[in-house]
RNA sequence: GGUCCCAUCGUCUAGUGGCCUAGGACACAGCCCUUUCAAGGCUGCGGCACGGGUUCGAAUCCCGUUGGGACCGCCA
């Protein structure tokens, strides 16, 4: 019924997708997911210095990755092409000669100015920030056009917004200074406005806008990472809107679903590394298992190991075992290496902490494990608990010593299934190389 | 400096005059579980910036102070 909602992202191709640019595309996909509407995507490239076609393309992978498809755009086009500002001069030139005969807008030098007039109390109700006014005094005349013949942002974003449709103008916090000077804009016009909703900004950890001073700010470093979109998203969603009950990890169906633009706060929020890791942490615990050994492989690859080589349903359950372990699947790919490959064992373990009395014991150990049980988990954990319990021993003492040998790290799901999955030959390899079978 | 905006645990937030001796999550600490680490469960630590009002009653409304942020480009 809400079918005439239209909100667009627009940003400027001189950088990578940045974490505020992927807030305020996510909250506008949002509300236009939520209405039926539709989701624009306009590129802002009237910097023609700083302008690239490649930073163009990147931002588009960015917002696809992270699963905001938009319905109008440069390559998809629509109704109010084209969709580069670029490529839309004329509209631009049209409408700054209509304020030039209007005696509205003068010239100097090549550029056109608009003139602000003097003694008007500009006011506008934002839908998060509610009633804002400010008085046009303090407004500096307004460039339209620049000498170069390019508009200037407040001008194009006004032209653009008004015949691209778009009804509500969804963006940052740092743009509300701006809205009032579009609006003397729009009203010169004789346009009707759009709404307006700015989003609070998204701090570092100093409260200091974000910038590369605060490490990662494209989400392709997230990505690479090793973070999901479903949990960048997650997270994004949390910055400066919540459901209102106390539900904090969805899907993007269930965010849509939730989704109120009404319900964002207006105090900007300290982009959380630790708050994100936990959410993409829980999302990777719910990922497809054999969708997770997919995702999980270049990480492999980026430590040098091959997981083609494998079964896909060992790796899968090698993961599986893993659990809640690994806040990125970076460290997923990490925790599970002695999987794939007996090699980064040895290189990090030499055995040499074993003592000769240590050593023939254990072999007594591990000679009757192999002997007495069953290749299966639990068999080996009651034997290893009886044969420890006979020797006056604790169950540790086998177990890090095991845990050790086939892994290399003190750190590791049960060692029990692990030797398990890994299967007895290969368990009883990795035990020889020590001596302790 | 001018203008605008903001102000609840360290962080993200719930809260729109009484249900708040302020709830949840992350982080942190402890305990339980336990072959290690996680996960999970339980407990704890910790906040309405301050000062005035308004009101029978303020985290919630008003004013001021302080603090923080944004904008003030022929960048977007």
């Amino acid at each position: 019924m809400k079918g005439d909602v239209r909100v667009r992202f627009a940003p400027s191709p001189t950088g990578a997708l940045h974490i505020g640019g992927a807030h305020t595309a996510l909250f506008n996909w949002l509300w236009a997911r939520k209405n039926g509407g539709a989701f624009v995507l306009r590129i802002e490239d009237t910097d023609r210095t700083r302008s690239t076609k490649e930073y163009e393309e990147t931002i588009m992978k960015g917002l696809r990755w992270l699963g905001l498809d938009w319905d109008e755009g440069p390559v998809t086009g629509g109704p109010c092409g084209p969709y580069r500002q670029s490529e839309r001069s004329h509209l631009y030139q049209e409408n700054a000669q209509r304020l030039l005969d209007l005696g509205l807008a003068y010239k100097d030098g090549d550029a056109v100015i608009f003139s602000v007039p003097k003694g008007k109390t500009i006011a506008f109700e934002d839908i998060v920030y509610g009633n804002i006014s400010m008085e046009s005094e303090t407004l500096k005349d307004i460039v339209l056009i620049k000498s170069d013949g390019f508009p200037t942002y407040n001008f194009a974003v006004v032209v653009d917004d008004y015949l691209m449709d778009i009804t509500y103008v969804i963006r940052g916090e740092d743009h509300i200074s701006n809205t009032p000077k579009q609006i003397l804009l729009y009203e010169a016009l004789g346009w009707r406005l759009p709404r307006f909703a700015h989003l609070p900004m998204i701090l570092g950890k100093d409260k200091k806008k974000l910038s590369k001073r605060h490490g990662a700010t494209s989400v392709y470093e997230y990505r690479d990472m090793g973070y999901l979109p479903e949990g960048l998203f997650n997270y994004f969603a949390l910055l400066g809107w919540s459901p209102g009950d106390n539900q904090e990890i969805f899907d993007r169906d269930e965010a849509v679903r939730l989704f109120d633009l009404s319900r964002v706060t207006k105090r900007a929020a300290v982009f959380d590394m630790d708050k994100l890791d936990a959410v993409n942490q829980i999302h990777i615990s719910r990922l497809d298992p054999q969708k997770r050994v997919e995702l999980v492989k270049p990480f492999w690859k980026e430590l040098g190991l091959e997981p083609e080589n494998l079964n896909g349903d060992f790796l899968s359950e090698a993961l599986e075992l893993l659990q809640g372990r690994g806040k990125t699947l970076r460290e997923v790919a990490a925790f599970s290496d002695y999987f794939l490959t007996f090699e980064v064992v040895k290189r990090r373990y030499d055995g040499s902490d074993i003592s000769d009395s240590q050593k023939s014991l254990l072999r007594e150990f591990f000679t009757q494990l192999f002997d007495k049980s069953r290749w299966d988990a639990h068999e080996m954990a009651s034997f290893a608990k009886e044969w420890s319990k006979d020797k006056g021993l604790k169950m540790k003492d086998v177990a890090m010593p095991f845990r050790m040998a086939i892994t290399g790290t003190k750190v590791s799901p049960g060692i029990f299934e692990v030797a398990a999955l890994l299967g007895k030959e290969e368990t009883a390899k990795r035990l020889q190389y020590y001596g302790l079978l």
